[in-house]
Order: C-alpha cells, then sequence, then structure tokens
DNA sequence: TACCATTGCGCAATCC
DNA sequence: TGGATTGCGCAATGGT
C-alpha cells in the first residue's frame, strides 16, 4: 500500500515533481516537514492543554464571584432593611445625599430573606 | 515511498499479520478503520470548538460578575458609612441585632471612594 | 523560489 | 471481534 496511491491527486504517480530527483534532496525535505509537522503538533497539544487549564480556572473564579455577589447581595439587603425600619423617624439623615440614597434603596436588593 | 517503509515496525515486512489475507478482508478492515478515523477527528474537531466558545462564555460572565461585585461593593461602602455618620446620636438602632450589624460594618468595604 | 507551518488523509498500533 | 484513539509520515497548501 502506498501513500501515492491515493485518489485524490494530480497526474503525478511517479518521479520528480518539480526539483527533486527523488534522491537526497528529496529526503532532506521530508525529514524537514516531518520535523516541522512534529513541532507544529507538539505547539497545539500544549495550547489545547492551556485551554483546558482555562476552562477550570474561569470555572472557579465564577464560582467564587457568585458566592460573593451572594453575600454582597444578601449585606446590601439587610442594611437597607435596616434603613427602611428607621425611615420614619429619621430626620437628620439629610446629611448625605437623598437622591442617591433612595435610588440605593430601591435597586436589586430582593428583601434579604429571599436568598437561601 | 511506502508507508511500510517506517522504521519503527517488527520483522514483517511483507504479507499477511495474522490473518487478512492482503485481500479484501485488509481492504475492509482499512476502509471501516478509515472511517472510524475520521469520525473520531471530527468528533474531536467539534469538542474542540465547544470548548473555545465555552472560555468566551466563561469570560463574558466572568466580566458581568465583577462588574455586579464592583457595584454592591461600591454600595455597601456607601450605605455602611451612613451607618457609621449616624453611630454616634443612635439609641433606637437596639431594634435590630446589633452584633450582626456591627460586624457588617467591618467587613470587606474599602470606605466607597477607593474604587475607581 | 525556497522554507516552515498547517492540515487532511491513510496506515498501523493500541486502547477499550 | 471491532470501533475509537493516537502517533506518525506524506503531500498539498497557506503564509512569508
Amino acid at each position: 500500500m502506498t501513500v501515492s496511491d491515493m485518489a485524490p491527486k494530480r497526474g503525478k504517480p511517479r518521479k520528480e515533481m518539480d526539483s527533486e530527483e527523488d534522491g537526497d534532496e528529496y529526503r532532506k525535505k521530508r525529514d524537514r516537514n516531518n520535523m516541522a509537522v512534529k513541532r507544529s503538533r507538539q505547539k497545539s497539544k500544549i495550547k489545547t492543554a492551556e485551554t483546558m487549564h482555562r476552562v477550570n480556572t474561569l470555572k472557579s473564579e465564577n464560582t467564587i464571584l457568585q458566592e460573593k455577589v451572594k453575600t454582597l447581595t444578601k449585606e446590601l439587603g439587610f442594611l437597607k432593611e435596616l434603613f427602611l425600619a428607621h425611615a420614619g423617624n429619621s430626620a437628620d439623615k439629610s446629611k448625605f445625599e437623598d437622591v442617591d440614597l433612595q435610588q440605593l434603596l430601591g435597586e436589586d436588593t430582593p428583601s434579604s430573606d429571599a436568598m437561601k
């Protein structure tokens, strides 16, 4: 079985293609290409491994960040409840910007107990 | 150039290896293997593409989560400052659990303006 | 034109 | 027994 027996090729069954006279030149060329192929494949494997590692790293970071968001959200909810509870008898909170405060209290905070 | 010319082989230069008598059986086996190889490589390519996509998805999620953490941290810092400002003249905050509150106020909050 | 890198493909060994 | 993987070489092709 010869590799050259493969169908999808041009009319070049035997002998030199362009220059190479079947001998050492051809062999050298093949050897160099084989080395190049090895380098290329090695490189590709490393890249694949790095990608896999990247996925794992990102998954970990993601998990940590999600936990952090959950914790912060819970804390924020707690503090907001505290504020709302004081909303009635507060007359001195005017030291701070009321607008931003109100906006803050209305934001993304599902009354703390909504979290597990 | 014959594939069989490769050096790292056993002393089996020609003729049947085990059973195959060089003919149709061998050819059928080769063809089936070639198909299997194609399937395997196709599968591997798909897996690689999926992994790449996974990396991009995770990177996006990560960015969003980091922004969320930053926002929440900033808000928390703001509310905590508000609390601390009231710390002096507060006598009615006793409605809530003081311990947890104190703990909360001391946590992970770099006085809001520490953020860009 | 020469050269290295990539890639599709087949073979054979090996894994399962 | 047989498909799935994998290492390897060949040749075509892409990119300088």
